[in-house]
DNA sequence: AATGAATGAGGCTTCATTCAT
DNA sequence: CATGAATGAAGCCTCATTCAT
């Protein structure tokens, strides 16, 4: 693990343990096992941190779950596999998913970091119209479809540490109902 | 407007629009035009400000949505209701929803208003089991249903300050597909 | 108990206890059951009271040991009996004497008082220089007598709260073999 | 000198002229040159420095005193010789003995740091325990022997800037005659 | 590149004092 | 006279950031 690794790293479990604020640069560093002065040779200052950090883990979570995408499935596989794979790493990974929940709404984030971050899930979209013009999933505003599962599938995330194939299933059955035609 | 009320207000306003730790007691008695001494009258510290804050809207939002539990009605009736009252509330007091949405994970919050709030919902879990019973809606963990909704009713309307009553219905529908059997 | 006494009495009490800094004017009014804006109809400041209680007990004090003095006695007699009357002062009121020694370098307490205080007991000096000149005691500045045997016996009581007349007897011996020629 | 030490040297200036109370943290940081922060480097809270630079300045003191112990020498010797280095570090350090004076029954001042302090002072017990049995002093009880002459010494070098050897000699004579059998 | 002592702006909180009731 | 809510200056302390080593 690089040193820049290592600082990424003791600021994510520091931040989702204790909270933006209450973590100084001074634990970051000493839970990071490096000097103050380091840090600010990787990261100009807090800010910059905290929005790389953001930008860091919502990219490889896009990437995770886009891996689902695969046009030669059906449309509904494809969906239900977005939310598989969303599922998964939030299981695998439940620090850097709380964390961006948690911050998301942040007003340290930059703009462009949340604009950067959204593009990322614009492929996304293209399913659910796809999805709407084949007459498969309800005829609704996508932002509200996307929404409305994204919501319910982070809720149920957040409040458990850990799921079953059999709670994933179900999970994933509910959110197919609520938007299916 | 008390004094009380009117610090209350101030804080709502500059916490959700500002962020908790960006926003200086300071700032909130200038906001509130009262001196920084007087709001330590009425709270003894930041953190209780804070806390208070929370219950206060936590209770006034508990209030609203079980004033939608009428046991005349049919369980998909009510569990409907509460769903609509939930979105009214949002869209009245979209500040209100915001703050206990973006500070409900807060580390500064007690456990113990945590836990008086979870009890306050407590009468919903009830319906939710007697439609199992009834066999209308999945036979999946209480919890994890009212998750689901909850957190896809809350996201829904964290991204809209505005919805038309087709808005809502169409949004309760597919909150009712979720989880009807 | 008049309501000026008794702010006086819980001022000293809190004084002594928890030191002037850590008393607020808001504690006192509490131990003196009575309203804060009360005490400024009694003081105008917290530093008068300070003054004030000070000269209150320095003049009770001084009363008490002047008492001492008649001239019909012997100096020796006159002057062991102003220390007995300031043991028996000490032991009888352990707080008053407690306070005037606690804060009588106090930056608070304003030079006239200082001086009416030291005034006080300038009936004393004489005594001392009668007895120089009667050949009794050692031909020493009569400042330094005064101040050996003043410490003496204040350090002795402030480290005792209760002295045999046994005790007191041998304290006033050091402190006459101490000064005697 | 250090910066450690130069903080410490402001502060016992600042306090003794001044005040505890009435001497602020950034009145001492100007004092000594360093800004505020710099000296919650050295001592964690504005406590801690008072009781490091008590605990400093009793350390120093009783060393100075303890010194003149030498066992060779007569009791008489060793006491007298005792109360000379204590005149003479009080005349060398004014401002030291002054603040160990005024402060020593602050209630800022914990505990252990008392206790410690006292321990320092256990060797001179011994001495008078040995006087008393060799029948050269008073039979009293040692606290109040020592109590009663170090309060005189302190009262007396509190009182006076400058003393020729005349008065230290008069001034331990006082002393000896006060003990002595 | 790595370090951490130094810095001071700014935050939370206290409290002496005022004043309207 | 009695009261105590209101006030804001000032205190202690934290912490992001700098810079000399």
């Amino acid at each position: 693990m690089t040193k820049k690794e290592s600082i990424l790293s003791a600021a994510l479990h520091l931040f989702v343990d204790r909270g933006e604020q209450a973590t100084s640069m001074k634990l970051i560093a000493g839970e990071a096992e490096c000097g103050i002065g380091t840090m600010y040779n990787y990261f100009p200052s807090k800010e910059r941190l905290i929005n790389d950090l953001y930008l860091n883990i919502k990219i490889s979570y896009s990437n995770y779950i886009l891996e689902a995408l695969d046009s030669d499935n059906s449309i509904k596989h494809q969906i239900i596999h977005t939310w598989k794979r969303a599922l998964e790493f939030a299981l695998a990974h439940p620090r850097e998913l709380k964390y961006i929940e948690l911050f998301c709404q942040s007003p340290i984030l930059e703009d462009c970091v949340k604009t950067e971050t959204l593009n990322k899930f614009l492929p996304l979209w293209e399913i659910y119209e796809t999805g709407k013009e084949d007459g498969i999933i309800k005829d609704l505003d996508t932002l509200k479809l996307i929404t409305f599962v994204k919501g319910a599938i982070t809720a149920t995330v957040m409040n458990q540490s850990e799921m079953s194939p059999e709670d994933m299933d179900a999970v994933v059955q509910m959110g197919w109902d609520a938007i299916k035609k």
